[in-house]
DNA sequence: ATTTACTATAAGTGTTTCTTATATATTTTT
DNA sequence: AAAAATATATAAGAAACACTTATAGTAAAT
């Protein structure tokens, strides 16, 4: 056995297809039927199923996929653990993104890394928070952008910023005439949020001076995960809805600005952390990204006396 | 990189000695010699000191040897994979066993269990219980023996018997006139117990009536981690000593037989427990342990109306 | 029935890993 | 201080291996 044909495994495993998996790994088809056969001969048993089209793993096939990506991923580190101790930093890095943080943070900060650190080869994931810590703990990820605190055994958080929340309230509602909200003016039923599993949502009910009574009351139920339409329905009277504050900076001025409220300080916020685990092998490629993130953000938020809220349920 | 060069790696990092572990990987010294400067051009940095006598690792060296670990353990669960899949119960599997666990049931199990599964390698180690816990979490063991309940998250416990302490109460004691102990008698300043670290003490002070009031008597602090030696101070006038049962059933008649002392039920006891990964792939022999250790104790401990002590702290 | 899309096999080539033989360096013994 | 012993590195050739091109085989699509 050998790291070469685990590769092919890996590849023929995602293509389904032996001709495109060759193409992939840079070498002829015949290559790949060889050595997988071989690997199956010295495991003495079949990986896929060559009668299905296209290609199927066999059940054996799916837990040998699954361990050989282990021993992939775990082989790919030998190379981080040389670049640590050069303190070279470069390579490829996983960069997970919760859903809320991605269109606005990483427009703000990818130029800037990418042209201070051009030998790193981001590549950057949208995930839910669980499937970041779960990923995080695979090592499928080397880092994850999310709201904090999570207080994950083994996965540490350094916090990059902390995000004001903001009312917006269309004409409709009954809180349009406040200049400036309060935390206390909230009440669950009349708020739209996104969808559960999205972490934002946790972060708003917590301020809902409701929640422990009432459940969120369930005539519809949201699905989409964008703000964009959260403020649509808003806008047709459904409730007003909270935006993180990044989110508020490119709207168009009348439309738009006129119906946004923000919270008398201390405003509420949510805490924004870079994320990885405790022996993480790229702490320079982390360091990186986290001087860069917070050199940017220092002057889009403009800081004030805010009010943290936990997104833990 | 490849596997066999990481095992390579390995082998000189363990013999110190370039020649002596090519012995061991069945090549010759310059394979070795070549296979290894082969990886560090790849790598592009030095693995081992050649300069010093015997050859050292380097800083890197260590994390390289350390992360080879990693994938050269991940390679060899492939077949494990295989194996679980075809049902075959052999290949090499590590046990690891506390010490007060250790001298009384290996010799119970172990001749059952290797005529019985003759395939299969057993490795076992003596080592305590956090060294258990940490080594099943870094796949480092198979399984392990040991005083429960641990709570550890990601292992599992499997009861294996529930074995009661038995009083060894020698003549000069205050207790020695009594023919059956209960718990309420028990004094921590009056008993000896093995040295801190071993889970058994853990084990008897929870049951000793002034444990949360006196801490230990420290006018002198035993290192000996064997009962026999607990058994000689207690007879020099110590004071008593609790063994569990399993211990008590080799010992000669007249000498020692005479300052037993067994508890009125419900008697203490302990809880042992055969404890593995709840991702562990060699679940078939996992299960051939339990039943061959469940199935010869079964005669071994005449079971008791008992009470279980928790070795947590 | 023919074409298309794919995998397997065969035969040969270049590479890699391994061995034996030997050189070189260092430490130990005399 | 010289000789012997111990260890690692290097060189050259043999065996094993991964790879290529060419082609055969097979199933699905037209």
């Amino acid at each position: 056995m050998t790291i070469t044909q685990l590769k092919y495994v890996l590849a023929v495993s995602e293509y389904k297809n032996f001709t495109r998996a060759a193409e992939h790994v840079f070498v002829t088809q015949p290559t790949l039927s060889m050595q997988i056969q071989k690997l199956e001969e010295e495991l003495n048993i079949l990986i896929f199923d060559r009668s299905k089209k296209p290609i199927e793993l066999t059940n054996v096939g799916k837990k040998i996929v699954s361990q050989a990506r282990n021993i992939v991923n775990e082989s790919e580190r030998m190379q981080d653990v040389v670049d640590q101790e050069k303190g070279f930093i470069g390579g490829e890095f996983r960069l997970g993104i919760i859903p809320t943080i991605m269109p606005t943070l990483l427009p703000m900060f990818l130029k800037n890394f990418t042209s201070k650190y051009p030998k790193v080869i981001l590549k950057i994931e949208e995930l839910t928070t669980t499937e970041i810590i779960s990923k995080l703990k695979e090592n499928h990820l080397d880092a994850a952008i999310a709201a904090t605190p999570l207080l994950q055994e083994k996965i540490k958080e350094r916090v990059l910023y902390f995000e004001p929340f903001v009312g917006y309230v269309p004409r409709s509602h009954r809180l349009n005439f406040k200049k400036k909200l309060d935390r206390t003016d909230l009440d669950i039923n009349d708020i739209l949020l996104l969808e559960d599993g999205h972490c934002f949502r946790d972060n708003v009910a917590n301020l809902c001076k409701n929640l422990k009574n009432n459940h969120i009351k369930d005539s519809f139920h949201l699905e989409s995960g964008s703000f964009e339409t959260l403020i649509k329905l808003s806008n047709e009277g459904f409730g007003m809805t909270l935006l993180p504050y990044l989110n508020t900076l490119d709207f168009s001025e009348k439309e738009q600005k006129e119906y946004l409220r923000y919270f008398n300080e201390p405003s509420p916020a949510r805490e924004v952390s870079l994320l990885y685990k405790k022996s993480e092998l790229k702490m320079q490629i982390i360091n990186a990204l986290y001087d860069s993130i917070s050199g940017v953000i220092r002057g889009a938020i403009a800081f004030q006396n805010i009010k943290v809220i936990s997104p833990l349920k």
